[in-house]
DNA sequence: CTGAAAGCGCTAACAT
DNA sequence: ATGTTAGCGCTTTCAG
């Protein structure tokens, strides 16, 4: 090793000024310039303009975050692991909002999110994905609890908080008691005198099978939140002494208006005066196709929704509410107190049925 | 400098493994360690697997992202710059699409999306979190021309592509024909004999302001969609030696049906037969906000929107086509070629009137 | 208020 | 096929 001369003397034209050269301009040591951007209480405001003024000078971009975060250890962004790709996790307006609450948490933070949306052929996004994200953190939104993603994030340590899905032992999570929604749903349904009950079900398993699922599959489901609505739905058709299995239910395997539509389709020549739909897109697609089909609602068949997105509310659908931006919120609020160590309270929220027209006629 | 120890003999409890640890733990270099991650081929299988075994032993969780970003270069991820917050910008269907687009067409590439939403008083990103983002390129989608995350990408010397913003010098972008959109648009209403026509516009500034919009603060405008669009209305209605000074524009401070339906509101006093929507989610506002007002379409007021948007189709909406996956795609592959220091062709895409109920009682 | 020293974790030439 | 060497760009004690 060598006398007091660095390593690099020389610049090679094209190669971009770091801060050493800026130091170096500026006649100052490299400490010096870097406080001169992220500490400028720290010196002059004459030693401090002569640095950016060198800086300007040279062009320097100012620093490299990748530079920064690799020394502070820290990046200042956040994964978001969907379970689609992002046309059709983000056209429905829960997820929308779920995120737009994250986003808000965190922001005041500076912190980012990087989006990793699901991969083709699979449910969560590629693992590999998640093993270059450079972030700090990991939040998983409505996951398969077997999802490789997740298990990926597991085995790189990161801090992780689940949406949606209370079933990861020893991670953090936001849960809304989906069961409880899907119990006052049915209760509704049952107390307004219908027996012919139909469910119009998000996807159970990550194969991408729309159809009438059996009872097998309907417990294999490895979707927390699908799972919940489904055991609420099932707990209180029975707490009416009526037969689970004499109640069909459609998957659907992806949550949109057009799925939707086609469950109503296959579960009509079942003859169901009532149908439960576990999202509001699914249960406007229900709407729709039943509208066009001549029949009227709720006279012919009632329909509720879950998560009551603003269009719900403008078509009049009965839904269970949940508190979507909150759930985003808390969810980064755990994160920013994962990250600085801060103890975590577990949040549950809860949810709420709002009667429309779509199943009373006095509404 | 001291003898072949390294300087960190010791590790302290509670630290993380690095890949020194890995590396002497197998009884391998530094090197090796690090072809047992993203170069298997360099190694043989024995000594691969017995590096991956001291990985697991060690509870090593795999190579730094942050390390390697700064060690190769580049990170895999791109910056996405929103004009609003997530639950504004991703409320928009054709938003959506577009990013959908954007993110199938680097996914094969294994880059990720860093959204950074508009700020809560402003309309793009805060220029911190550009300057502080973790990317190797950055995506402007529909920002105004002189938003200062814009301005900070540039000084930041990042590789930038622009979305629907064709104006700025130097730029790649992606860019649809909006002024013949609108012209086409105009074209439809005014062949159909409208004479007393509304415009129901986009924003035209960052000031959250909603109202009628005078000339001076048309023309004021530095959002190049608006601009566009705009343009194309006021030289059709003005060919066709209408007073473009007797049209009303009135501005929406955001693209949402709420602020469509206030926009008609706002403008039955002029008693306009047709009114031009910037977006399909205005023109699907105004037309709630028309049936609620017991106005038949078209006969007591046509309505022409923007984008061509699933719901619009669903709505029987005329609208002016634009391909927005394909915007989206088009950007991804322009900000790969740029990360590859390949040519970049600048892409153009038409639009396409399509009519519907809501201007042609035929259809 | 400023500078010297050390090293965050990794990988790519290059040599063996 | 494996090891040696060098350094990506930055920040932060700590000493003056």
């Amino acid at each position: 090793v060598g006398a007091a001369v660095g390593p690099r003397t020389l610049r090679r034209v094209g190669d971009r000024p770091t801060l050493r050269d800026v130091a170096a301009a500026a006649g100052v040591s490299r400490s010096t310039a870097s406080n001169a951007y992220s500490r400028p209480d720290q010196l002059s405001r004459t030693v401090r303009d002569r640095v950016l003024a060198a800086a300007v000078e040279l062009g320097y971009p100012g620093p490299s975050p990748t530079g920064s975060a690799l020394r502070r250890g820290h990046t200042g962004a956040l994964a978001v692991l969907l379970g689609d790709r992002l046309g059709y996790a983000f056209s429905d307006p829960a997820a929308v909002l779920t995120l737009d609450g994250l986003a808000s948490a965190v922001e005041p933070a500076g912190t980012a999110l990087l989006v990793l949306p699901g991969a083709a052929r699979a449910s969560g996004p590629a693992p590999d994905g998640v093993r270059r994200a450079v972030v700090d953190a990991v939040v998983a939104y409505s996951l398969s609890d077997d999802d490789p993603a997740v298990a990926a994030v597991r085995s790189r340590g990161l801090p992780l908080v689940a949406i949606d899905q209370p079933r990861l032992s020893g991670v953090p999570a936001v849960v809304v008691d989906d069961a409880g929604g899907a119990r006052s749903a049915a209760e509704h349904l049952l107390g307004l005198g219908h027996r012919r009950i139909a469910v119009a079900a998000l996807e159970l398993a990550t194969d991408e099978v729309t159809g009438l699922a059996d009872q097998e599959r309907q417990s294999a489901t490895r979707f927390p939140v699908t799972a919940d609505r489904l055991a609420g739905y099932r707990t209180t058709v029975e707490a009416a002494g009526l037969d689970w299995a004499a109640v069909p239910v459609h998957e659907c395997a992806r949550n949109t208006r057009e799925e939707g539509a086609a469950a109503f389709a296959a579960l009509r020549p079942h003859r169901p005066t009532a149908i439960l739909a576990m999202s509001d897109e699914l249960a406007l697609g229900v709407l729709r196709a039943a509208t066009a089909a001549g029949l009227r609602m709720p006279e012919d068949v009632a329909v509720v929704g879950f998560d009551d997105t603003p269009a719900a509310q403008r078509a009049g659908l009965s839904s269970v509410r949940q508190p979507l931006y909150d759930k985003g919120w808390h969810a980064g609020r755990q994160v920013l107190a994962l990250l600085a160590g801060a103890p975590i309270d577990p949040v549950t929220l809860s949810t709420e049925l709002v009667v429309r027209r779509s199943t009373d006629t006095t509404q």
